[in-house]
DNA sequence: ACAAATGATACTATTATGGTATCATTTACA
DNA sequence: TGTAAATGATACCATAATAGTATCATTTGT
């Protein structure tokens, strides 16, 4: 089980870069060198941190993308809010039915506990913060694909 | 996303009504008719518990479930472990590769730390102490499968 | 012997994840 | 003004994890 797939990964990667360019723009072929990650599926991401104002990106010749916000505002809760859905460790299977022990079960309150734990410290975890060491595996060897 | 999956929580089920039978023999049938779990299904999640040493099967007539050790010691933490495998917060994309990484990556330092926040909480979260108030939910109507 | 129980195990269905592939649109600039 | 270089939108496909079924073998009380 893990509590940060891919995408969301990628996503945190790519910007990472991003960051490191200071104002420039980049473009997805760029980070398609440099992260290596399968460039249709790149596109699809930028595209969500585009609409979810986490970056801004502007199209034509000459266009890329650039942070949207400082990388201080931008917090691994957010990354996974948008990848992930809303992070739920605890779902009673009675859902439809409307569980009659929400109330009261014991199960629900310990792990609704542990839940906003974790919220908390994802939210805590912010790029500027990971940042200061570089966690960024950039390459060599080019990628290729027809798409684009 | 969830923390907790279908088998492990019916497992849960499971297990708490068998306490609450205090050392008395219980059918597969019987908990699929409190529980209203589909019958195989239920039975495939018996067998697992019964092989890692929670439950204690008798087989033949008049044999069925009883708890293989105190339901003090039956944490969720081992319940996971059984239904969802190890529970792996983070996992650095480059696995194969040998992350180049890992030893300074701040990501995974933090997530680490939250892992390791969630399992000691997991851990705490014993039968026993769910028990006090009930979180079964027993049911009226019967439930029907061939199989068996 | 037979019915009532579990054990083992192989199979299937559904959903979530991890992608691909196409085509439309915008923009710089030769 | 037209073409190449970029992104936007969107539909599609592949793989893996989860959830569940189906069969047959084995054990045991009566
Ligand atoms: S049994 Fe429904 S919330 Fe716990
Ligand atoms: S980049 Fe590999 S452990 Fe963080």
């Amino acid at each position: 089980m893990k509590l940060i797939t891919r995408n969301t990964d990628y996503a945190l990667r790519a910007i990472c870069f991003v960051v490191n360019q200071e104002g420039r723009v980049v473009t997805a072929g760029e980070l398609v060198k440099k992260l290596r990650i399968p460039r249709p599926f790149l596109r699809k991401i930028l595209q969500s941190l585009n609409r979810e104002g986490i970056l801004v990106s502007t199209k034509g010749s000459g266009g890329g993308f650039y942070l949207a916000k400082p990388a201080k505002e931008i917090d691994l809760l957010e990354l996974i809010g948008i990848f992930q859905g809303h992070l739920t460790l605890n779902e009673c299977l009675f859902k439809k039915l409307a569980c009659p022990n929400v109330k009261t079960c014991k199960l629900k309150k310990r792990i609704d506990k542990i839940e906003t734990m974790v919220l908390r410290e994802l939210a805590k975890i912010n790029v500027a913060s990971l940042l200061s060491e570089e966690r960024l595996n950039v390459k060599k060897k080019d990628h290729q694909d027809r798409s684009g």
